[in-house]
DNA sequence: TAAATTTACGTAAACGTTTTCTTTCTTTTT
DNA sequence: AAAAAGAAAGAAAACGTTTACGTAAATTTA
């Protein structure tokens, strides 16, 4: 025997389909006595309505596509475990992509969920490269970006105000005394990058120090990344006496290297981040760095993208987050 | 205008809705020129096939339901991904389910991931608890389990050998000269956490030591759990040399705790984790720990649900993988 | 009490595909 | 050249819902 569908029920109960339908659907146009016992044969006979029937119809999946750049990131998963509860509260499931930083990937996997008749899409993207090509797609379907700003394009993002972000912290590092501070990390591919060292050459401007800036030519911010970019650094001899990363898994690639070379965290360098992911709190050097509203982003990344849903002539809108400094023990006064 | 659709193809090229739908789904029964001609015209007018309708009418939708305890959760997430990047390449899409460590709302996801008529589900359980929900529940769907061995049930699982692998890590402490090791965060309402502590058991028989057990009331094993339970146990004098945790994240906690109060690890404290997460590999305390195959489990979970759902009738089975000892800096011979 | 309104339910179309069954036309066989 | 076989394409049903429309009975109104 194959499942029961509604038309089981409407030949149990001796009614048409239109009945059964409107009996569950909890339509006022129906007796509530016939409405009990329909409830109750259904119960009776195991019946879950089809979700796929029900789509094709109402042309609505009540699924929302989510693309990430790599879901075991722990930003990226604290982010998607806040989604996920969210989005079912709201009536909606959660269909996760990868695009492991790859461009024509993310381009892919869009469409893919387009293919899908998701109701809309959240996404973070891989970096500026992808624009031109997001710029089409989002037309076809209600997008919302997290994390990067898309500044140039009219679409609706929510992010954290990264050059705020990034210039209290520069600006925190100088409190304790610091004058020579390295920026670890800078990528010219994401707008979310650009912003966070525009923070730091600014507040660098306007303390009067000078600036110095390691580049990342890699796709991604990992562990190890900043792991070989510290590495490489440090075979030389250094002057400055604070790193400011550009995301708390650099600054873990950096506490690596330095280990190795034993340079004492805060004793000989201090070193700051910037994300506040669960791992970066972890003694004994626990980070200090700069904290990105995980659950925030995801409940008005969320909130935007329904709103659009009903509306979609919609103007486009976007949401900038407040960081705040979070001071754990990776920095000392000097 | 709306989405174009296969009729609106169909018009254009002047050909029946079949003749389309054979154009793009490679049947052979189609000249090659009228082929080509139709997918010109869909390249031309964008069609993309409407997901929903074929899972209509095919009885199968390509998504896999997944529901884990917790997203974020650095060994589910990094599954997660290995999941969702192999399920996509097998022509599958994840729609991913947060448990929360509850069994009401794990049986509650489960027969909403049923009601969206996904193909199979991958599940972790929340423990044996659930054990008599879910018997029910998979008799509905095509189902995995990952990490829990579902001994006493009939199901379909792949796991990890827990009880060697805890065998292997007491005694790889005994080697380093350790006699007298406690073990932490004994849970019983997993079967998982009861073949691990049953590998101490096992290895503490077998080597003429006495067993000392810590459990854990608490229904999950974070970072927090494992600093209350060391914190609580640091009170008071201890005698072990060494401590053995039923989880790398509970040993994050011990570190922590150790840290407060001054126990230095590994001179004065050997320490050893279980899964092999990201995040225990860090310096200055890299967790010695015993690995968990994530990547060989995501695989082997999907492919036995794959084969599942291509021949359901087929008896359950299971597979149990091997662990294997990562030794790190967190432990050290007395 | 007849007319008007409301209530409760049935009928049937629609959603966008796939696929079975025909049908037509072309090619091969004898 | 007629018959048989094969290739290419069309017609229509099916998948399981929702809902606009229609209709009969029940209720209200005049």
């Amino acid at each position: 025997m194959g499942v029961v569908t509604l038309k089981d029920v409407a030949k149990v109960a001796g009614v048409s389909y239109a009945t059964v339908s409107r009996a569950l659907s909890g339509s006022p146009e129906i007796g509530e006595n016939t409405r009990k016992r329909i409830i109750k044969i259904c119960e009776e006979m195991g019946y879950t309505p089809n979700s796929v029937a029900r789509s094709m119809v109402m042309k609505r999946t009540n699924i929302i596509g989510l693309i990430v750049t790599s879901i075991d990131n722990p930003f990226m998963s604290e982010m998607i475990a806040h989604l996920e509860i969210y989005a079912r509260q709201c009536g909606y499931n959660l269909m996760v992509c990868n695009s492991s930083y790859d461009p024509a990937l993310e381009k892919e996997v869009f469409s893919l969920l387009v293919g899908r008749k998701v109701d809309g899409i959240i996404m973070i993207p891989v970096g500026s490269e992808s624009y031109d090509a997001l710029k089409m797609l989002t037309a076809q379907i209600p997008t919302v970006f997290i994390g990067e700003n898309m500044m140039d394009l009219p679409e609706n993002y929510v992010s954290v105000d990264n050059t705020t972000g990034m210039q209290q912290a520069t600006e925190y590092l100088y409190s304790l005394g610091h004058r020579n501070i390295l920026y670890l990390g800078a990528r010219d591919n994401s707008m979310t990058h650009k912003l966070r060292v525009d923070g730091y050459y600014n507040a660098c401007n306007k303390l009067g120090i000078e600036p110095n800036v390691i580049r990342n030519s890699n796709p991604r911010s990992s562990i190890q990344v900043g792991y070989e970019l510290a590495k490489t650094h440090f075979e030389k001899p250094f002057e400055e006496t604070a790193i400011l990363c550009a995301a708390d898994t650099l600054a873990i690639g950096v506490i690596q290297a330095a280990y190795e070379k034993g340079i004492r965290i805060p004793e000989d360098l201090s070193l700051m981040g910037f994300d506040n992911i669960t791992f970066s709190a972890l003694p004994p050097i626990s980070l200090t760095t700069v904290n990105q509203p995980k659950l925030e982003l995801a409940v008005s990344a969320l909130d935007m993208l329904l709103n659009r849903i009903k509306r979609p002539e919609t103007p486009h809108t976007k949401t900038i987050l407040s960081p705040s400094l979070v001071i754990r023990n990776s920095c000392r006064a000097i």
